[in-house]
DNA sequence: AGCTTAAGTTAGGCTAGTCTAATAAAAAGG
DNA sequence: CCTTTTTATTAGACTAGCCTAACTTAAGCT
C-alpha cells in the first residue's frame, strides 16, 4: 500500500499519462506543485515500489501496477463526487475537494456500497469516467465541441477540466451534462459560437470554453 | 489546524481526561500506542500550538481550545458512524475504522450535511452523544447494567465501550439499543445476571458484559 | 529519611516528504 | 558541431513523527 502521498503521484501520473506520451520530472513537479528534486527524490521510491519505470534522464512511466493503484484511486474518487452529488444534494462545483479526501479511505466496502447506492455509474457529475474494481475505464471518445460545425447538434457528455471556475460558470449558464446542444453559428473572427440549448436560444460561448465542453454528436 | 496525528493525539486526551482526573505521558502513550518519548516531544508541540498545558513532570491538561478541537473531532467521528449505519446499510460493528479516517476530511459542509439527513441525533450508533459545533456534547447520566438491582426494569441506551468483539456478541445475543431488559437474577458467586428482553427470556450475561451496558432505568 | 522503583526527560538516530544551491546531462540553435 | 539554455540529478538541510538508550526526577516503601 503506498502512503496518501505517493498515491498522489500515482494520480498525476496517470493523468499525465494520458496527455502527453513522454512525462517528465518537470511535468510532474508542475502537476504535484513540488520542485523537481522532490519528484527525483519521489520517483526513485515510487520505483523501489514497483509503480513506476525509472531510468535517469529518462521519460517516467507508470508501470501496470501503476496503473492500477492510480486507476483504482480515481475510481474512489469518482464515486464519492457522484455519491456527494447524488446521495447527499452537493452541487457538482462542491464536490472535488472533498473526494480529494475521501479517496484515500482505506475501505472497499465503502466504495462498494456507494457504487450500489448509485446503481454502478459509468461517470462522476463531469462526465468523466468511473475506472471498475479491476482498474479499467473506458473513455467515450466524445469530442470536444469547438471541433463541431456550424448546424451540429450534440449532447453534452463531459468536461475536460472540472475547475470550480468552469463549473459555476456553467452554472450560471444552466448548462448540464445530458442537454442537446445546437450550434447556430461560428464566428470566423474568434471561432466563438452561437448556441442553442434547453431555456437559452442563442448563448455565445467563447472558444475556450467550447474547448472544454465534450459533446456526442447525434 | 492540527495536523492529523495531533488530532488523533487530541482526541485520545480528550477521552482520557473523562476517566483519569490526572493524564499522565505514560496514560497517553498506552492509548496511542507509541513510546513515552514520543509522547513527551509531542505535547511540547501540542503546547506551543495551544492545545494543551504541560509543566515538566506534571500531569497534561487540555486547553479549552483543545478540548474544543478534540469534541469537533468526536463529532464528526460519531456523525459519520450514524451515517454509515443510517444512510448506507452498515453495520454497528463495521463502522468505526471508516470513521476514524473520515473524521479527520476537512469540510464543515460535509458534517453538516450528514447532520441534516440525519435529523440532527443526539448519538451514535453506540449510544454516545454527538457533541454540537460549538463542541459541547452532553452526557446523559446512564448507569451501568452491572449496577442495577435484582427486578430492575432499563432501557439499554449506549455501550462504555465499541469494541469489535463486543458488538459482534451483542449481535450474536440479539442485544440492541432501545431494548427494555429486566434483571430477573443476579448470581452472588459471579454477578453474571440473567436477563430477560425481546425475543431472549433467560439469557446469562456476565459481569464483564454487563460492565459495558449503559442503561436507563425506567 | 534513605533507598528503590517507576515515571518522565534528554540525546541522538531513522524515514517520509519537502526545500535550495550546485552540478551534470541533454536539447536547441546558430 | 560547438555553445547556450533547459532539464535532471546530486548534495545537504529542514520538519513531522517515530524509535532506543541513557539519564533525571518523583513516588513508594521500609
Amino acid at each position: 500500500m503506498p502512503t496518501q502521498t505517493k498515491e498522489n503521484y500515482l494520480k498525476a501520473l496517470f493523468f499525465l499519462d494520458h496527455k502527453h506520451d513522454n512525462i517528465t520530472v518537470t511535468d510532474l513537479s508542475k502537476s504535484m506543485q513540488v520542485s523537481t528534486p522532490t519528484v527525483n527524490n519521489m520517483v526513485k521510491k515510487l520505483q523501489s515500489g514497483g509503480w513506476v519505470k525509472y531510468e535517469k534522464y529518462k521519460p517516467l512511466k507508470l508501470t501496470a501496477k501503476g496503473r492500477k493503484v492510480a486507476a483504482l484511486i480515481i475510481r474512489k474518487h469518482r464515486l464519492t463526487e457522484m455519491f456527494l452529488v447524488e446521495k447527499m444534494g452537493f452541487g457538482w462545483e462542491e464536490v472535488h475537494d472533498i473526494a480529494e479526501e475521501i479517496e484515500h479511505v482505506n475501505s472497499e466496502q465503502l466504495f462498494d456500497r456507494m457504487d450500489e447506492m448509485l446503481g454502478f455509474p459509468k461517470a462522476d457529475p463531469h462526465g468523466s469516467p468511473i475506472p471498475d474494481k479491476s482498474g479499467h475505464m473506458l473513455e467515450p471518445d466524445y469530442i470536444k465541441l469547438s471541433a463541431a460545425k456550424a448546424g451540429t447538434k450534440a449532447r453534452l457528455r463531459a468536461l475536460d477540466d472540472s475547475s470550480m471556475e468552469l463549473l459555476l460558470y456553467l452554472n450560471k449558464k444552466e448548462l448540464e451534462l445530458g442537454m442537446l446542444l445546437e450550434i447556430r453559428e461560428i464566428e470566423p473572427y474568434d471561432q466563438s459560437m452561437t448556441i442553442g440549448y434547453p431555456k437559452h436560444n442563442n448563448t455565445i460561448l467563447t472558444r475556450e470554453v467550447c474547448d472544454k465542453l465534450l459533446v456526442e454528436v447525434v
